[in-house]
DNA sequence: ATATTGTGTTGTGCATATCGCAACAAGGCG
DNA sequence: CGCCTTGTTGCGATATGCACAACACAATAT
């Protein structure tokens, strides 16, 4: 029951006469023939009266002529209900921290939204940490968010940018800032202002224990962008991503710690489900990401994104 | 887009696992990857969404799912609608002179309704001579009636007897018979009662148009029944099929003449066209009549039935 | 950390199917 | 009676589909 059978049968049957037919479908008439009595063995019944002169429908090929009809019609409409689909329309939801919003998005979202007009942008602020999981529950099509340590299937992820963990501190505060032997910051005394959870408070959480080091936590805030203030206000040291200080309103009432260790950068990128990553207008956002992407970043390799593996046929002439 | 490989994907869809859909589908591990990759290059789209780990279905995959789903459904009701019609049953409607009603006709239907007592049987009678016509318009299933002269396409038929073509005489009054010299009956001179078309008249035309010989027509009458009570009323000698004869209440009245010409033979059987012979019911009436033909005239090679090249692949265990 | 397990995919050889070409069969027509 | 039209069949070449085995990759166990 092969599609295209169907649509040889159908154009015999319109024509009822097998050389013309076989014309129309470029099928030698030997081909159409074969054609022809599989389809009849597969419904057990002649589909066609053959008399040497002329060609006639059968009671059952009437009725499969019929079937047949619906099966093609049905198979066109569902092919063509795929490409509207296909077309990159309908809405897409994006979710970011607001340093994203600030910094990353603004020039991916001006030219998404040049490209496809037609999108319906939804843009959802929150918490960084809280990213990955909106979008492994599908509340949301795409995210900015840091590469998560762990690498999650069923989640595709696009570096953009890396950005460094800095340490910072209040201007003209140096009492409360604590040194070791060497020089270099004294993270077991030095008190602390570190977000709740996150990818940083885990790279430092990491670094602290490979050195066994217990930190003097003065505050723990959620979000980077509430660490700025707080340090502004003298409650501690923080980590930030640089991203984010330099968007802070704050940036030059803080001071940048250059003798603090040295955490491992954070890979800021576009995170999806690969589900939602199927859709066009997700996709049509990713492919802006990953151009875009290779102008700012060179090592854009961080993470493997599975190769497209379609459209393999679709040879473009 | 093999319903068979709908199939397939449908049972993956369900499970959602290659391994056990392959085992379910009695099919290796790569036949089921390669299918399903297959269909994914019709659609131009990815189906489901490996992750070494999980199998998930695309959002193309789900719109696939309820097209395959529809496609398979229709298939099934496809098959089961021929099927059931395939069962015997429906209308059969039979056109007959009203001699095969009470001669030929009697054993077959009988037999018939015995078999398949769920046909509506519709019984038309009418002159033998529009029998064929009949057929050939689709305005009837199956006709008694003779074997036609020229071997029309579109129609099949079938012989069940021969009968001979009686010269019927009116008892008790041999002086309208003429006689030829060498004692045989003078066709240019005695009254003839004659049906008005018909293929008893057109053997009869041409023997006379053979021997160049102009007849001397007292009467025409329609139907061969109708022949008999004219020849009985003393009208002429008159020409009908033996099998009239036999069932005409007016038999006895009537004397055969030996010394007549001997015309061809009439051969008498079903009538059924090509097309509608597809038909169960009309299919279960033929095999029972050539079965039954088989018993009462051996000589059933008249005329080529085309053999049941059908159902070739289901070999009988 | 390394080995093992689970799972889908790819390489390869073989069986079968499908196609085009050419020859054939059957009936109508001059 | 030969020719024409038209569908079918024989046959060799090619394409398709399958099973087996090896592989790739990630998660889990040891």
């Amino acid at each position: 029951m092969d599609i295209r059978e169907l649509e040889i049968f159908l154009t015999l049957a319109d024509l009822l006469h097998f050389g013309r037919a076989s014309q129309v479908c470029n099928l030698s008439p030997s081909a159409l023939t074969r054609t022809i009595q599989r389809l009849e063995d597969q419904v057990e019944q002649p589909l066609f009266l053959r008399d040497n002169r002329s060609v006639t429908l059968s009671v059952a090929g009437e009725q499969f002529r019929g079937y047949a009809r619906q099966a093609v019609q049905q198979w066109q409409g569902f092919r063509a209900a795929l490409k509207d689909e296909q077309a990159v329309a309908g809405t897409l939801s994006i979710y970011a921290s607001i340093t994203a919003v600030y910094s990353l998005l603004p020039l991916l979202l001006e030219a998404y939204r040049c490209a496809y007009p037609q999108v319906q942008l939804e843009l959802h602020t929150g918490a960084a940490e809280q990213a990955v999981a909106q979008v492994q529950a599908g509340e949301i099509d795409l995210a900015v968010a840091a590469l998560p340590d762990r690498n999650r299937s069923q989640i595709e992820f696009l570096p953009i940018t890396t950005t460094e963990l800095l340490f910072i501190a209040p201007q003209l505060s140096e009492d409360l800032i604590a040194v070791t032997s060497n020089d270099s910051l004294d993270l077991s005394t030095t008190p602390l202002v570190l977000p709740q959870a996150g990818l940083s408070r885990r790279r430092l959480d990491k670094w602290l224990k490979k050195y066994r080091i217990t930190p003097n936590i003065s505050s723990e805030v959620s979000g980077n962008e509430a660490i700025i203030p707080m340090v502004r206000l003298g409650c501690g040291v923080g980590v930030v991503p640089q991203l984010v200080l330099e968007r802070s309103p704050f940036r030059d009432e803080v001071t940048i710690l250059q003798n603090a260790p040295r955490l491992e950068p954070y890979v800021v990128g576009l995170c999806s489900s690969k589900r939602n990553l199927q859709r066009p207008s997700v996709q049509a956002f990713w492919r802006l990401a990953e151009e875009s992407s290779l102008h700012c970043n060179t090592n854009g390799e961080l993470h493997k994104c599975s190769p497209p593996r379609f459209l393999k046929k679709s040879s473009s002439p």
